[in-house]
RNA sequence: GCUCCUGUGGUGUAGUACGGUCCAUCAUUCCGGGUUUUCAUCCCGGCGACCCGGGUUCAAAUCCCGGCAGGAGCACCA
């Protein structure tokens, strides 16, 4: 091989790539990209992808990212009035700044109805009232159907006739011409606009005719410059037919970059209005319910952005249909938080003891300094005041001989918990513990597939504020929800 | 059925354009050990993969051909 090929010794091995693959034809300062959701409902964990490709590769060239409402469809997936607002706010939460432009469909129909109006003027769109199965079965013989061959003038009367609405729904489509012989036959005269009389949430009974996203999305892209468009390989065939469209205009496509289907083990197949219906009928508290794969489930329960982002760069951008875990979100996530999670004890099946201090009475202080954190990341310490009792779990309660964690060692008997000494003297079970005084009832909420497992317990009551991550002792970060005026305490618990 | 995409450990992923220390990278899971006055976190170690069959070549995860498997689209949804 030395003498052949030379070179081949020097190699390298190999090493894991880190961030994105570069994109091709990508120009600093002048990519452009955009995420485009259906403001149906919020985002779910799969359009997180997209949100951090996007803003990760608009970061990489210094570009810009388009947030785009897809809400052309009033009937079949209608918007939801608030998903706009609420999707904004989690793009900012996930990309940790807000889109560089903000486009909403719906606003900009009339540029999307002139563009029509002129693809029929210019003969290759055409009015087709054909019914939609009998379309099919012409254009899998690649065979034109009768509207096709109609006059320009012919066309716009009847483009004028959906306009005013004087067509019913189903009535009539606009067409973009292709060639028939096209190997697919989907892409074969394509439809691009149709007809819906139903009022759309935000802009009402004003438009009779709507684009489909085949057509808005590729008017749009072109309109605000979008160099590099990322999406899912469903949307292939959207590529091949709005190339067609760009070349009837004359415009170039841009570049275009696929992801396969995802699925989370934890959440199995989910869809938006699966969702919306399911909340409607009471099955969910709301689209925050903990057990959703929504953002704002996750987001609600302590999920660091970072986490997410970081997931998603380290999965990259790949074809492959995949099945991913959130055991490997959550292994991203504690490597996030756990550095800035102060410790609390959470006491379940609490047993209640009276401490006897015995001779050591003078001995033992008033109060109890704890770390924040065992690896003193965090500055300061809990302040433990020990009063006359203690509540220990009711698991380490099976040996009469313990040790109070960070405090003293116990002989246990007739209710009462006899100190021995303050010093560690043998090797005993550590017992997880909390001084009567110090405790609030808790309970905490675990989310397990379809059921949320209640968990009640006393919680160590010190510096304790709603919305603060925590991590308990043994059992995992959890958020605090709410703090309820009954003195309650509504934890939601994060993973291990 | 037609059109298209994808196959690397349990799950993901790097490497594949241009064949060569690649007996294959990294993460996660799992198993084992260690640290810890938390059963959490953390640290160390280990198991574990190039879909199959041919071909080209001194040399194939990488190139060619043929299979097989999985997925998507074929909506007047996005």
């Amino acid at each position: 091989m030395a003498e052949t090929n030379p070179e081949a010794l020097q190699r390298q091995k190999q090493k894991k790539r880190v961030g994105l693959k570069p994109l091709t034809n990508a120009i600093d300062g002048g990519v452009v990209l955009r995420f485009a959701p259906n403001p149906n409902g919020p985002l779910t964990i799969g359009h997180a992808r997209g949100i951090v490709i996007n803003s990760e590769y608009a970061r990489n060239y210094s570009g810009k990212v388009v947030l785009r409402f897809d809400d052309t469809d009033t009937r079949v997936k209608p918007p939801l009035p608030e998903a706009y607002a609420w999707i904004s706010e989690e793009y900012e939460w996930l990309a940790g700044r807000p889109a560089d432009i903000t486009i909403i469909a719906s606003e900009r129909m009339p540029l999307y109805l002139n563009y029509a109006k002129q693809m029929i003027g210019d003969g290759f769109g055409y009015v087709c009232r054909c019914s939609a199965s009998e379309f099919k079965k012409l254009r899998d013989q690649s065979r034109s159907c009768p509207c096709r061959e109609r006059s320009v003038d012919d066309n716009l009367n009847d483009w004028e006739s959906m306009i005013v609405g004087e067509i019913k729904e189903g009535g009539a489509v606009v067409r973009v011409k292709t060639n028939l012989e096209l190997a697919n036959p989907a892409l074969r005269d394509w439809p691009a606009l149709r007809i819906q009389h139903t009022p759309h949430p935000m802009v009402g009974d004003k438009y009779k005719v709507w684009p489909l996203l085949d057509f808005q999305s590729a008017i749009e892209d072109h309109l605000q410059g979008v160099t590099h468009i990322v999406r899912g390989k469903d949307l292939m065939d959207s590529t091949r037919k709005q190339t067609l469209l760009y070349e009837h205009f004359g415009w170039i496509y841009p570049e275009t970059l696929y992801w396969g289907r995802v699925k989370v083990h934890e959440f199995g197949s989910f869809s938006t209005s699966q969702m919306r219906s399911s909340i409607s009928e009471g099955d969910y508290s709301g689209w925050d319910d903990i057990r959703l794969p929504t953002l704002s489930a996750l987001r609600k329960r302590g999920f660091d952005p970072k986490a997410l982002k970081e997931f998603w760069i380290d999965l990259g951008l790949t074809q492959k249909d995949i099945s991913i875990s959130m055991q490997t979100i959550e292994s991203f996530n504690s490597s996030i938080i756990d550095d800035k999670c102060e410790r609390r004890s959470f006491v379940r099946n609490p047993v209640s003891f009276n401490i006897d201090k015995g001779e050591l009475t003078s001995k033992i202080p008033e109060s109890l300094l704890i770390s924040r954190h065992p690896d003193e990341l965090i500055e300061g310490e809990r302040i433990w005041n020990l009063g006359s009792k203690i509540f220990v779990e009711q698991e380490d309660c099976v040996y009469t001989k313990i040790r109070l964690k960070d405090f003293a060692d116990v002989f246990i008997e007739d209710g009462n918990a006899i100190i021995e000494s303050m010093e560690k003297g043998d090797r005993r079970l550590i017992a997880h513990w909390i001084p009567e005084g110090m405790e609030i009832n808790a309970v905490l909420h675990i989310p397990n597939g379809n059921d949320i497992e209640l968990v009640h317990g006393l919680l160590e009551n010190y510096e304790i504020k709603e919305g603060m991550i925590i991590q308990l002792e043994r059992v995992g970060f959890a958020k605090i929800d709410e703090i309820q005026e009954d003195n309650l305490v509504s934890m939601i618990y994060l993973h291990g």
